[in-house]
RNA sequence: GGUCCCGUCGUCCAGAGGCCUAGGACGCCGGCCUUUCAAGCCGGAAACGCCGGUUCGAAUCCGGUCGGGACUGCCA
């Protein structure tokens, strides 16, 4: 049997990067058999689902560069792939489970339930004991699974390995509510019957509903998929990664700079790797190597710092001129302004020096505001650390003086000039040179300074190394 | 509280009884390179939670213990 899987988000907020990494493997384990890889939306939340969210769960996966054979937006043999579409075969399902003694309609207080629970609890009976009722008796209410007494619901996770559960462990759960909107357990299982799903690859804090999920399997006559359940992902606190500490969102990493390749490498190896020793791969190695039963049991912390060195990778291995199409936008951003053309020219003069130093997107715009308008405020460290020296005036009157009569300007011209006037001063290279970096670029910090002057031109280098001149000895 | 899951460097992953004086990566520390910052290169500190058992031999198997987590809704 070709395999089938899914990964059913829930339209209720963007998507999560603990959804995005099990759709991920789901999508790695399709690819790896080749099977067939389903987006359903579980959208039974009426009060929080919403459609917008939904486009922006689908963007983020295409984004992360997953692409899908059936399901919503693109359609396949099973309709929308929407449970708000589907509340009628839910229904029919839970009325074919109450038909069969499977299930029993319920409509007593919450209260006056759990009294009945906790009392069977105390004589160590199940706690549906004196909840249930044969299905004559009630109409309306909610609609319960009665679970069978008896054996233990055991399975083998291709994770975990044998799990089991005793019954009476298992409450007699909702399973269609008194509006008849069927809760998470009944849809999604049923749409797992339905759409004949082999492999259910989902977040490991389903494993305790997972009897539940089999219990109705079979209930419909249906034979069990394959679960996998993977390990969460916690935050750097250690704790679950949560929207207030941590960035949970996919596009939040997108909007941040990140790219998908980095992204999709990270996300693989939280709880999983190639051999142990590979840290950069591709999605077809990934593929390659890809086994859901070598995903580790463990649960992993979110670590960004490493994604964030993963990301410089990734950037450094752009091509030039595609770095210079994607950083643009974070340019202008940072300017404030529509590169011209003449400004395009001199980015791409500087852009490869740029790329060493990148590791985010926007940091390149910052890397080089300095070149495309005047400097408004210089680096206030910088300045405290460097132009508050001895002989800065001197350093910068002098250097104005012969780059203002150079009469070559290139790189190679301006550093031959600026090393024999520190040696004929006296001055280290480094000590003299810091000077006129913050005077030009503003900060302490910057692309190799004869480039970034040769670049900025020969006037605006001059005038500036003027301007902080004057500004020093009053 | 109950049920279930998990337990190798700070973090992620490798290790499926001898190849382990435990390997790789991020981070950290030191050095080299160097016009700053990166990048690169070299080196370093850093872990098998604990106690028993099985075995000639255990990070690897078993039991217990401790610790962490998830679930325990007419949310998903």
């Amino acid at each position: 049997m070709s395999v089938r899987v899914r990964i059913a988000p829930s339209p209720t907020g963007n998507l999560h990067v603990g959804t995005a990494r099990a759709a991920l493997f789901n999508w790695l384990y399709a690819r790896a058999n080749g099977g067939v890889f389903i987006v359903r939306s579980d959208d039974t939340d009426q009060e929080r689902s919403t459609t917008e969210y939904e486009e922006r769960i689908l963007e983020s996966l295409r984004w992360l560069g997953l692409d899908w054979d059936e399901g919503v937006s693109v359609g396949g043999p099973h309709g929308s792939y929407r449970q708000s579409d589907r509340y009628d075969r839910y229904r029919e399902v839970g009325g074919q489970l109450v038909a069969s003694g499977a299930a029993y309609y319920d409509q007593r207080p919450p209260d006056e339930l759990e009294a009945l629970r906790q009392r069977a609890q105390n004589e160590g009976k199940h706690p549906g004991h004196y909840i249930r009722r044969p299905k004559e008796e009630v109409d309306g209410g909610v609609i319960r699974l009665a679970i069978p007494q008896g054996e233990p619901v055991v399975f083998d996770d291709m994770i975990r390995g044998t799990v089991s559960f005793e019954p009476r462990d298992v409450d007699d759960f909702v399973i269609l509510r008194t509006d008849g909107i069927p809760t998470y357990h009944l849809a999604s299982t049923v749409d797992d019957v339905d759409y004949e799903i082999t492999h259910v690859a989902r977040g490991e804090d389903l494993l305790p509903s997972t009897p539940k999920h089999i219990l109705i399997t079979r209930g419909m006559g249906a034979g069990e998929p394959v679960y996998a359940h993977l390990p969460l992902l916690f935050g750097t606190d250690g704790k679950k990664l949560s929207k207030r500490h941590d960035a949970t969102s996919l596009t939040e990493f997108r909007d941040a700079g990140y790219l998908p390749d980095a992204v999709f490498n990270y996300l693989c190896l939280l709880g999983w790797s190639v051999d142990g020793e590979t840290t950069i791969f591709t999605r077809e190695d990934a593929i390659a190597a890809f086994d859901l039963a070598d995903v580790s049991k463990n649960p992993a912390t979110f670590d960004p710092d490493k994604l964030e060195w993963m990301n410089g990778e990734y950037v450094r291995a752009i091509e030039p001129e595609r770095f210079v199409e994607m950083v643009v936008p974070f340019v202008e951003r940072s300017i404030g302004r529509a590169l011209d053309e003449s400004d395009l020219a001199r980015f791409r003069e500087i852009s490869g020096l740029v790329q060493e130093r990148t590791k985010l997107l926007p940091e390149a715009g910052e890397q080089v505001t300095f070149l495309f308008g005047d400097i408004d405020e210089y680096d206030e460290k910088s300045w405290e650390k460097v132009m508050t020296k001895d002989g800065v005036a001197d350093i910068l009157a002098a250097s104005s003086d012969r780059l203002g009569r150079l009469a070559q300007w290139s790189a190679d011209a301006i550093e031959n000039e600026l090393r024999a006037m520190l040696a004929e001063m006296e001055i280290g290279v480094g000590k003299g040179l810091q000077p006129m970096r913050v005077a030009v670029t503003g900060s302490s910090v910057s692309p190799p300074l004869f480039e970034s002057m040769a670049v900025l031109g020969q006037e605006t280098t001059v005038a500036r190394l003027d301007s902080v001149r004057s500004r020093l000895t009053g």
